[in-house]
DNA sequence: TTGAAAGCGGTACCAA
DNA sequence: TTGGTACCGCTTTCAA
């Protein structure tokens, strides 16, 4: 089934078919009708290989993400591919566990099928002038990780999330406010802490940093921290880097017997979805990944028109849940 | 960068550098060398389309999941993902929200680029005969899902897994295990059902139901069964459909002030990542995830090359965690 | 073992 | 507005 099928059917040439499709106001109406109603008939779909080969632009888009695992990348991964559904696209699932010379690889990779643009969401340590080096890589949106020149990128503000959580558990009576670091440093790991500490600075409360450690016992050497200080000097809330070290630090607290919220209030960042189904039920900051999608691919196609590299900065909001409760007296 | 480039830079005709890629052995051994040299030097890269629109089969391979959004599928994608890249396929990411029709919708869309095959992680309704009706869906590969004769599939043994789980419970004194069933009712959750019911029978013990409900809600309905029992009637503990219904359970019961594994066991299935973070940790019976990608495009390579629609049962294990303990006395 | 040529399924420019 | 034609980058059959 080509487009000669439906040419000979219709008794047009195909290259008027093919206008009939791309470009239809460039054919008679009469005929244009006539060429839809065959190509329906036959149950014609055009390729979008041989469209892509001759357009050297394809539909496929990489989504290139470090751990499609984390329920994070997930939730980015379903809108983004949403978004890209509703513009014709197909997401190609690019893991990189993390590491920097994958997203290169599967940049490259993918300029080889015409892939118009790419969404990244960079782990630790890509680089993103390197990014920019490989072919594909000039024509990338980031997603949550802060500015750069002249790649588009969506993020969220941390210093506005700091701040909501650190209001939410000031007024619940908190004074010693930890923050607890995310997995081997992430990038918005960092940001957010640096915002903490801002914040710490400014409101000149004591900044205490946990470290959660990295890999599967995440959590576990924050817990321990925290039980090793003496009673009285312990913070009697935390923020932690994201929901899922939240998460990991929730369940290290509770192996050792820290109730929460009881003796600790824990806060997360990022809203998954997952932190109404955690015990006691999360409260966090909450990013708006639905929008983020969206965006993202817009960002890509004001790029690829315009050349403009834009940054969109969402507004964080507060997701009031059951970690988190007046300090203890 | 093209085929030809390389042909004249190594002094042959464009066919000849094809066979040196595509059948090595086809091609004087020093003229090969001197192609692949080039090549390298010129940093030439086949152009996948080109090759796939010639050969009328690509190297894109759906992976079609309910919701991407679950743990169980990020999980499921990542081994896909890694398996793939092994095999030099690319995962098209494929979200149908559970959507029937949108499941063979990808499925043809697909065939469009010649994809050799697809995967498919069937939601609940998904009839799989109406699948193989479309295009493609004579080579689609089923994961986690029941067998279907002229289907290759790959699952894990449901009866195993709950012997596994009932076992672990009665170890432990607990004589009233419940079931709780899962959002909807997956096919999982239903093929996990009946093997309780059985067990039940034929240890005569009796069986138990709660309906988890549905929804962003999930969990909630059990809870509220559950505590509306009278005490002595109470379960004492509860296998959940799969490990994000047993989260979802804890945490509704939790929010109730009920204590796990104080007055209720809680064991999950599935064997998520997750369940090492979570309060408290998730004893549940753990399906090999892991290898369950690997084996998929097996199955897939093999059903191309004999047209065998093979089947595979993988045998759980248990995971034991700390959401589970002797019977309250 | 290598070259020539046709074709995969489209697009786009040029002419009519 | 439509048709003709060349070409995108590669594969494959047929001859040499």
């Amino acid at each position: 089934m080509s487009i000669d099928d439906v040419a000979a059917e219709a008794g047009v040439h195909r290259s008027t078919v093919s206008r009939a499709f791309s470009r239809p106001e460039a054919v008679n109406p009469t005929t244009r009708q006539r060429i839809l109603e065959v190509a329906e008939s036959l149950g014609y779909q055009m390729s979008p290989l041989a469209q892509a080969l001759r357009r050297k632009t394809s539909n496929l888009v990489p989504l290139i993400v470090p751990d499609i695992t984390n329920p994070f990348y997930g939730e980015l991964a379903k809108t983004m591919a949403t978004a890209a559904a509703g513009k014709g696209y197909q997401l190609v699932l690019c893991v990189t566990d993390g590491e920097v010379a994958q997203t290169s690889g599967y940049l490259t990779a993918l300029q080889g099928m015409y892939a118009p643009f790419g969404i990244v969401a960079p782990s630790t340590s890509v680089d993103l002038d390197e990014l920019q080096s490989v072919a594909l890589g000039s024509r990338v949106v980031v997603v949550d990780r802060v500015e750069k020149a002249n790649v588009p990128t969506v993020t969220v503000d941390s210093a506005e999330g700091i701040a909501l959580a650190v209001d939410h558990l000031r007024g619940l009576g908190h004074r010693r406010i930890a923050y607890v670091s995310g997995i081997s440093g992430t990038y918005t790991s960092r940001d957010r802490l640096a915002a903490y500490e801002g914040l710490a600075e400014k409101l000149e409360m004591p900044a205490t940093i946990l470290d959660a450690g990295t890999g599967p016992e995440v959590g576990e050497r924050a817990a321990e921290l925290f039980v090793d200080m003496p009673r009285e000097q312990r913070p009697t809330a935390v923020i932690a880097a994201n929901d899922m070290v939240a998460f990991a630090l929730i369940s290290s607290l509770g192996a050792r017997g820290v109730s929460i919220p009881g003796e600790v209030s824990v806060m997360g960042f990022d809203g998954l979805e997952l932190g109404s189904r955690s015990n006691p039920r999360l409260t966090t900051v909450r990013q708006p990944i639905a929008d983020m999608g969206a965006i993202a691919i817009d960002l890509a196609e004001q790029l690829l028109n315009d050349g403009e590299a834009q940054h969109v900065v969402l507004t964080p909001d507060l997701l009031i849940r059951a970690s988190t409760a007046e300090v203890p007296r």
